[in-house]
DNA sequence: ACCCAGGTCATCA
DNA sequence: TGATGACCTGGG
């Protein structure tokens, strides 16, 4: 049976009674879930994970190019996780396409398994909120807590998982509500953001179809938002792969690769279009991975 | 005790 | 516009 139209990317994928089975290259699930793009995967052991998305718990098991879905269907496959995990892109053309020099070369080949996930906006903006300024264990924590004090709680092999909280369980909520996720001083910021997007002063959910700089306005709107976080939530939710999300760990190897000397944001966000054009996000996902793993 | 973690905000020139 | 500190919290 053929889902998707990637072909190429897709050899196979068959459905089993409680199982999915897509054969395929360039996916791999520690690369993917542990690149630093999404915080609500957690592994279970090698290669395997368990996975928040929406309200639902999927597990996940890789053996070479063989990745098994499990507590799921043919139908949430074809309406959700097709889309979630980007399964219609040819990674392969990709690559090859944005590979023009020695170490993008060297970091697509280090990171090929990476695919961006295509994640709720309004998750993704809260956890890049949380990540400003922190750590990655931390910022796992805070969410998970998050979640267990306003998601709706879902069982799974024995085990309570919670989804992340939707815009409307968290109206009217207040700083002293979220004391208890430690959240510290982005706790204002949440709520913030509660605010705006609940009021419409933000209209999320339709900022995919803005364009990138509208979109990045609107974002930047909200406190706690600065031009990095709002590239993260661009480029992780709402599929504008034209943005360069900058880091420490980004402007430091860009600096150190392509600039070989000290430079600017703006610089570099120049760099990158004029380089990768539509597919800067990409580019700075490999390089991350590449950067944070190999440096 | 001190430093750091995928930045952002407030303040001041 | 652009530079400079402060900043919750928890782990090393």
């Amino acid at each position: 049976m053929i889902i998707t139209r990637g072909a190429r990317m897709l050899k196979e994928t068959s459905i089993h009674k409680n199982q999915i089975i897509l054969q395929t290259a360039y996916f791999d699930l520690k690369q993917t879930f542990e690149c630093g793009q999404c915080f609500r995967w957690n592994k279970v052991g090698q290669g395997h994970y368990i996975g928040l998305v929406k309200d639902k718990v999927l597990e996940m098991y890789q053996e070479g190019q063989e990745i098994s879905f499990y507590n799921t269907d043919e139908k949430d496959f074809k309406d959700i996780w097709v889309d979630y995990f980007d399964l219609n892109r040819n990674y392969e053309e990709l690559i090859e396409e944005i590979s023009k020099e020695k170490v993008m070369k060297a970091a697509t080949e280090y990171g090929k398994g990476i695919r961006i996930l295509c994640q709720d906006e309004w998750e993704t903006l809260i956890s890049f909120i949380i990540s400003a300024n922190n750590n990655i264990p931390r910022i796992k924590k805070i969410l998970e807590s998050f979640s267990k004090l306003f998601g709706q709680k879902i069982s799974y092999k024995g085990e309570e998982y919670y989804a992340f909280p939707t815009l409307e369980s968290l109206q009217g909520i207040t700083e002293k509500d979220l004391e208890e996720i430690k959240s510290g001083y982005r706790a204002k910021y949440i709520i913030d953001a509660v605010q705006k997007v609940n009021e419409g002063q933000v209209d999320l959910y339709n900022l995919k179809n803005l364009e990138t700089e509208e979109a990045r306005k609107e974002l930047l709107k909200i406190k706690g938002i600065g031009p990095k976080v709002a590239d993260c939530i661009l480029l992780f939710s709402m599929r504008k792969y034209n943005c360069y999300p900058i880091d420490v760990w980004i402007r430091k190897i860009t600096e150190k690769v392509y600039f070989k000397r000290e430079s600017t944001p703006k610089e570099i966000q120049k760099f990158a279009q004029d380089m990768w054009k539509d597919n800067a996000g990409f580019a700075q996902q490999y390089l991350f991975y590449y950067a944070r793993n190999e440096f």
